[in-house]
DNA sequence: AAATTTGGTTTATAATATAAACTATATTAT
DNA sequence: ATAATATAGTTTATATTATAAACCAAATTT
């Protein structure tokens, strides 16, 4: 059996992939109300994405407030892809 | 989002639980080789599927060698079912 | 101007997965 | 016969992960 990336192997860090292959772009307030995790577990989790290249993340400014800005990537898109194929075999789909 | 089982959401849960779905039973051995498992890690996660009635295990002899058979239960279907059904929500399937 | 809210990050803790060490019996080689 | 190796696991220690709690800075409300 092949092994599941055990990045997108977590349940919120799969949740906020699932979002962001569906949309251009989604932001920080969008990702926590959607997925209902904490500010401090979404940070990390969107961090470690970030840090694997699966998403970029663009930290700035509307007025004087910040806003970050979360988009997937090709290589996390072909990531999350290669992730669904091998889970359809676990889960005989 | 639904929240996806944790106990179903493991690599080494899911795998053995997938492959106890598709056999009348598996023994340990069998699981062992199929899912690439140390055999401390499995012992430790059939417990876990057996406490929460997932799956039964059956501690027997063949001949003096013990042989510890598994089955997932009606409970263990139930939830890997479920488990399918919202996870197919998070891969858009 | 004090209190609260917003949008986060950092750090501490709880939970999980995993491997290493161990036990008991069985088999093989000397 | 007995020493060495293999088989079938369990127990325990450790590394990794997820999560929440505590914190920070700026903005908004009272």
């Amino acid at each position: 059996m092949k092994e599941l990336d055990p990045l997108l192997h977590s349940q919120l860090r799969l949740a906020v992939m699932s979002i962001l292959m569906n949309v251009e772009e989604a932001d920080f307030v969008y990702l926590k109300e959607k997925t209902n995790a904490t500010a401090g577990n979404l940070s990390v989790q969107l961090d470690k994405l970030s840090s694997a290249g699966y998403i970029t993340l663009e930290k700035g400014f509307v007025g004087k407030k910040t806003r970050t800005v979360c988009q997937v990537t090709l290589h996390g898109r072909k990531a999350f892809e290669e992730y669904v194929e091998i889970l359809k075999e676990y889960l005989n789909l």
